[in-house]
DNA sequence: CGCGTATTGTGAGACAATTTCATAATATTC
DNA sequence: GAATATTATGAAATTGTCTCACAATACGCG
């Protein structure tokens, strides 16, 4: 006994046209296909969908049980379809984005919130979770976006590039490397040094500075929170390392001062990467945009 | 673009059984099979539901949409094959009954409720908006029993006895005609009739006595519930004519007396129509068993 | 890296289901 | 009871689905 949606959206046609013959009007389909059908169906069911005895054709209880399932599940079928329709037209999507960098909160959020009023279609998440294999994720088409400041030469996905940032130094301005103009490696042998609770290898501090001079820091906090992070410099209790775009918000009210790391300051840049079949797509190419300029204006006084 | 549900349950299968080889086993059908089908159903929804670059083929994010739609109909729909697995095994079904004697109420509803205990799946409800044309509703398969006491030759339905009653005369003790032992048409002449509102024909007073002896009673005044009629007639407002059925329960403790209808009392028989494709249903037979005995035996003292 | 294995894709023909056409059968209406 | 409207049926045409055989592609392992 197998039913197909045709079967449901006969029922509900003939019901809806009161009769056999209107319905297969208005089913562009001639009247003698749907007395086929009809009976096919029933033959199937084993059961009588419809009162023989009367001419016009009406519903019989099991037919009306039929028409009830009926009612409720082609809206929900014709939705899907509506959504692929959207999806097709590049109006509707998934853009779930995995970040690498962990700061990089600060300045997506924002991002994303102005996205989503242009494109209340598109399905959006931030998924930290899988910051190892972003790429491969990527690729398994897990996630759709990923941003990075390593770009890689992968097949199939393209990488965009954003902005660039400097990682600088911050620390409490009672804190004695606030004298220098700016800071080198040998500086952190002294000091405490608070990170994101994040391997080595995706921190920049380490993979642009300390790594490749062999310097280990006096002692190492992790702590999650970019605002913690923030309160415990201000306090003098470690100095940290972050990307300029988190400081620029809060620099002027509270207690602490930033510094380039080198004398000339050290240079990153953020890159988007994307599958390239999705790269051009009207959304995903309006994300890259705001992701590129967004982040780069100043921004009012919010966390 | 035209789904089906085959659709869902492809996509379901490929999904539980993690891959489309094993979903064509599954389903009983080559693997080449199922490979054509994704590959329509793809270019019908104009959406990548798969992720190709993969080797055990999964699902991508429109795929996850389509699959959500999958898990939330699928059932639905086996639901409804398990209803009509009922429905044809005779285990469930509908019994929807119109009463043409209006006070057959009284017996009916504990009838009812002993039936609902043995046939749980089976849809019951008393419709007494259409005591008019009850036998073209039962035909039109608008109910499914017609409780009646008037019994025709009709194509395609079966009258069935139920059982006996006869309609006996009330009065308060006080009252005038208590003193006979029988009451005939002209005692009618000078009293307040109570009777429900229905109309003449349908009641049994009337057809059976007064009608014919074209006795007119003084006064009549309808009245909707039996235990009201029981009240005005205690309190000596007026007499009525029920069925014994009505008066067994209740006649010891209150203050009126029952009286035969002429000097030999009027019997009177009351049947199940049924269309006859329906009498032999397990829980029809059931129904109409119930009903020939149930409403005879000794009852409690409810409403 | 290359080979074997597992998995998916493709094309042609077989098969099954659906539709149409023409017409019969059956209700409904006046 | 004829006229009309509606549904049913059978055979042929059409369309869609499945199978078979084999090609193409991804994955894992040494």
């Amino acid at each position: 006994m197998y039913f197909e949606l045709r079967h449901l959206r006969t029922i509900k046609a003939i019901n809806d046209a009161g009769g056999l013959a209107r319905a297969a009007d208005q089913m562009n389909i001639t009247q003698s296909a749907l007395s086929h059908q009809v009976k096919g169906l029933e033959d199937q069911a084993g059961v009588e969908l419809f009162v023989r005895r009367t001419k016009p054709l009406r519903l019989s209880a099991a037919g009306m049980r039929f028409l009830k399932l009926a009612e409720r599940v082609l809206p929900e079928v014709e939705a899907l379809e509506e959504d692929f329709r959207n999806l097709r037209q590049g109006r509707s999507g998934r853009l779930h984005i995995a970040i690498e960098c962990h700061a990089c909160f600060e300045w997506l959020f924002p991002v994303l919130e102005q996205f989503r009023r242009a494109w209340p279609d598109v399905d959006v998440d931030i998924r930290p979770g899988l910051a190892f294999d972003a790429l491969p994720a990527l690729q398994r088409e897990d996630v759709d976006v990923v941003v990075s400041s390593d770009p890689e030469s992968l097949d199939g996905i393209d990488f965009s590039a954003l902005f660039d940032y400097e990682p600088v130094f911050v620390a409490s301005s009672q804190h004695p490397l606030a004298a220098k103009d700016f800071v080198v490696a040998d500086d952190f042998r002294d000091v405490t040094l608070i990170t994101y609770p994040v391997d080595r290898s995706r921190l920049d501090v380490f993979t642009e500075l300390l790594l490749p001079a062999k310097v280990e820091p006096r002692a190492i906090r992790q702590v999650e929170l970019t605002a913690v992070i923030l309160l415990l410099v201000a306090s003098n209790r470690g100095v940290a390392v972050l990307p300029d775009w988190v400081l620029r918000d809060v620099k002027l009210d509270s207690d602490y001062v930033t510094r380039p790391l080198t004398k000339r300051g050290i240079t990153r840049r953020l890159y988007a990467a994307t599958r390239d079949k999705d790269t051009s797509q009207p959304f995903m190419a309006y994300l890259l945009r705001l992701a590129r300029t967004e982040p780069l204006k100043p921004r009012r006084m919010s966390a």
